[in-house]
DNA sequence: GGGCAATGGTAGCCTAGGCAACAAGAAGCC
DNA sequence: GGCTTCTTGTTGCCTAGGCTACCATTGCCC
């Protein structure tokens, strides 16, 4: 580290900004090649989460997407709106909002999967496929780190995701 | 059942994901720790590059950032609501802004890259020296191949100018 | 039963960024 | 000179997300 030719700008190419900015280039190309279709990138996970496993609610949305509640129910009124998705609600528990997809947003997701796989092999073209599975192995690992560090909100459970079929 | 031997795609796991995970992660975490500074991590981004070339234009910035000129701009706004840096007309060319830091700004540019520095190493703590380096220098072959993708302002466009000199 | 904590969802305010349209100014070309 | 074109910056509208406070409902526990 001692060796960085730390004079000008070794900046942009330090790994957080790398990060960064390949994040969201890849959203950005995502985006624009989906746009004719009237959706956004993020908008497309949810979808294709919701194929998977019609019947969530949103805070379990939430918790799949890893982000806030709020965000999550933001997100739920934009698909809504537009009728992609509709909420409904659980009998038993007067609080909880169901989703499930429309017949449009079905026929759509899996068209949206293909985009993205074609994008993520352009993005990844560069790179061999055992460069790819070292990649991602070792962005997992940072990620895993990233999570311990987060503010745990409550028990840091270390093995909590034994089954979640009701 | 648990989609474990699930030929659907991978899901989180996908590098995609990952990677906007990852990134999104980092800022959070940053912004975490200098919200008592009254800044986030791009606020600080923009500091630390007005820092070493103070004189910038916006556009120029907008540039360094990989932004469009809108977002600078707004950037430029609450950064200097909030004093942290100001505006200057150019001389010559009165089109233009020139952006200085502000004194206090000078002052926490500093700390901020400490602490910055320190996310990084805590992010990066499970990779060893040399992965790191790999890691990054994947990641610059994959910026590399998505600036190839994107949108260029100058080649691509299919002439949408039918010639319109007399 | 009744009270209190936990959970699910919403609304408000904030930053951040994309895209498009536009005004003012500068530059280039008759 | 004047006309056209490019640049710079701003504004408006959009998605996306964080944080906080809040309401309604449920569950728990006594």
């Amino acid at each position: 580290m001692e060796a960085s030719p730390l004079n000008e700008i070794d900046d942009r190419r330090t790994i957080g900004f790398l990060l960064s900015d390949v994040a969201r280039m890849m959203r950005a190309a995502f985006d624009r090649r989906v746009r004719r279709l009237g959706l956004t990138r993020s908008q497309w996970l949810v979808l294709s989460l919701l194929h998977r496993r019609p019947g969530v609610s949103q805070s379990e949305l939430a918790e799949m997407l890893e982000v806030e509640r709020a965000a999550a129910g933001r997100m739920v009124d934009r698909l809504e709106r537009r009728h992609w998705l509709v909420r409904r609600p659980d009998r038993l528990d007067r609080r909880i909002n169901r989703l499930y997809l429309t017949a449009e947003a079905e026929a759509v997701q899996a068209e949206m999967g293909c985009i993205a796989v074609e994008l993520l092999d352009d993005a990844m073209a560069g790179l061999s496929g055992e460069e790819r599975e070292a990649l991602s192995e070792m962005l997992e690992r940072v990620k895993a780190q990233l999570q311990g560090m987060a503010p745990r909100p409550a028990a840091p459970a270390p093995a909590p995701r034994p089954d979640l079929a009701p």
